[in-house]
DNA sequence: TTCATATATTCGTTCATCCGCATATAGAAA
DNA sequence: TTTCTATATGCGGATGAACGAATATATGAA
């Protein structure tokens, strides 16, 4: 049985763990380094956004834990650390492509 | 080969879906629409909140088709629409597990 | 129609997030 | 040391989310 407290901050924590998807650049960052470990350069220019911005929401996912780094000399590698975390994105990925063909045959129906 | 102003379009779709479970409010209602549906009055109860929060979280769930409604006379009905996202969320309740558990072994190792 | 209940929405406030620019820090090389 | 490059952060403004209280809407009953 667990306390109602912990619950809470079970699912508190779990709202800030899927707060760090909530952004589109980070959604790209993740599946980017699915692919392959890339630095902050590399990021930087496949997105074409500010190097801040990429920095800022690589600190983000980092703090959530979401990805983990590796350093040589000045080049600092981001790492994805989680296979499930882009398993769960593919899951509500396929979830919510079902919701808008049926909410466009809906609108195929009217048309 | 998809365009890069539909892939951006894609994510910020995926985002904004992402973005409804990132409430600590609404996970613990989409855990119990997953348990079984409920209406607001029942919701309103459970989590002991003033119910114009509840209906507007129910708000969020339902413009982006996590959930749906079914109406008997004055009282609705809200219904987990899609089991991939506890699926999702499971996934990434167990990522986020991990991640917790091998932080507090670090602790202990300090200690 | 009037009343009662279930649900939704408006209002004003507070708080968090995102952004770009500019600057700071860290490491490597000279 | 100085200099160069890679990365991180402080600042200020704009935007949006969340909240509770109060009010509006909708349905059913009387």
């Amino acid at each position: 049985m667990v306390n109602p407290t912990l619950k809470q901050e079970i699912m508190a924590l779990e709202a800030d763990f899927c707060a760090a998807l909530s952004d589109p650049t980070r959604i790209f960052v993740l599946y980017a380094l699915n692919e392959s470990p890339l630095n902050v350069t590399e990021l930087t220019n496949e997105l074409a956004l500010p190097q801040s911005t990429i920095s800022r929401h690589l600190k983000v996912l980092r703090e959530r834990g979401l990805v983990f780094t590796e350093r040589q000399g000045t080049v600092i590698t981001y790492h994805l650390a989680d296979q499930r975390v882009i398993q769960a994105m593919d899951l509500l990925r396929s979830a919510m492509r079902d919701r808008l063909t049926q909410r466009a045959s809906l609108v195929n129906e009217l048309g």
